[in-house]
DNA sequence: ATATTGTTTAACATTTTTGTTAAACGCCAA
DNA sequence: TTGGCGTTTAACAAAAATGTTAAACAATAT
């Protein structure tokens, strides 16, 4: 009857993500996790059983933090201008603090060969058929819908990825390149429409 | 003086840029590898000494490919529009096969502390004089040439990463996707080039 | 032919990572 | 207070991954 809760289990879960979601640690071995959480590496047993479980777990979780974020912007009563600011500031703004999170998920689904369990397919073609209805208005530039999706989330998705690369590239620090993340925000928008 | 070549170094190497840039298979192990190549795993150890030594070969080669790509392009003696096209033309084409090439060496220094050995900045610092100089004249939409050039790339390389998440999300099969990859070179120079 | 040298293999050893067990700890209720 | 129960720990066990060695093999030069 979990009685007590010490948060441990939480505590867990949330250095995990921070190890692998913020830090793209993807290497990262449970004795990793349970140093960075300042427990011991049995507990990380004692909670999830297996390392296996304990990593599917968090990539579960990883999938539905995405999928709730696009499900609050794709079910709001908005018009598509207000969604697509709304998806790009939230997407942003959680990409910040996650920026490999998608990432982790990928490469989990390489690792084994997991089916995508997805069913996400119904409210996508809702927000693709508001593309199309806005390229008809002339709104956005015409082309596939799905490749204005991709271009979308390309456009968000990938200079966070890159940030260490970027970084370099660019000699500039992490606060100057924060910035930078923030100016795509207007940006992007601007990009893809008009 | 390496006498007799039996090719297995390279088919070694081969197999793991396979495995790494083509598939994904970050947490590959050198069984994996020996395996994949059809060959006795002590081989490995036979020419690259360990497993560290061959997984840092193949990061180093993956930077230098990439960076032999760009240096073709900005050397050329082109104009700026050409080059564009040229840039994403070979990007594209080279992601098709290694979509993950950038995305291991990425996760290879988030492994180690690694710091970056780019010394690629002159050059990018050349190409970024050149997108300033065609933004002002008019043939580029203003912004900070750092953000164009991310805005490039990502459109170029973020579909190819999440490939099998856009396959279950758009219920594509890998014919479509590439023919839309495809279609993509077009559509990005497009979408940054007026 | 045979010695040489680079290549490959199997068996073994080591290290790293993961999993299990039993006991200690600490809070709360009877 | 003490018995129970969830939590935590340390010691141990098992498995997985990596590294080493010596011997077998095969092509070439002498």
């Amino acid at each position: 009857m979990a009685q007590r809760d010490t948060g441990t289990e939480q505590l867990i879960k949330d250095t995990a993500k921070r190890i692998f979601f913020s830090e793209g640690k993807f290497h990262a071995t449970t004795q990793d996790i349970a140093d960075a959480a300042g427990v011991n590496r049995t507990l990380l047993n004692y909670y999830f059983r297996s390392r296996d479980i304990l990593f599917e777990q968090v990539a579960q979780e990883a999938r539905a933090e995405t999928s709730a974020l696009l499900d609050e912007v794709f079910s709001a009563k908005i018009g598509f201008k207000q969604k697509l600011e709304k998806l790009i500031e939230t997407f942003m703004e959680q990409g910040m603090k996650y920026p490999f999170r998608e990432m982790y998920v990928i490469t989990e689904m390489h690792r084994g060969d997991k089916t995508v369990p997805i069913e996400k397919i119904n409210r996508l073609n809702n927000f693709l058929k508001e593309i199309s209805a806005e390229m008809e208005q002339g709104n956005i530039k015409k082309m596939d819908p799905r490749q204005f999706c991709m271009n979308l989330f390309a456009l968000m998705a990938y200079p966070l990825i890159s940030n260490c690369l970027n970084r370099a590239l660019f000699n500039i620090s992490s606060k100057e390149y924060f910035e930078l993340m923030h100016d795509r925000k207007k940006l992007i928008f601007e990009m893809i429409y008009q």
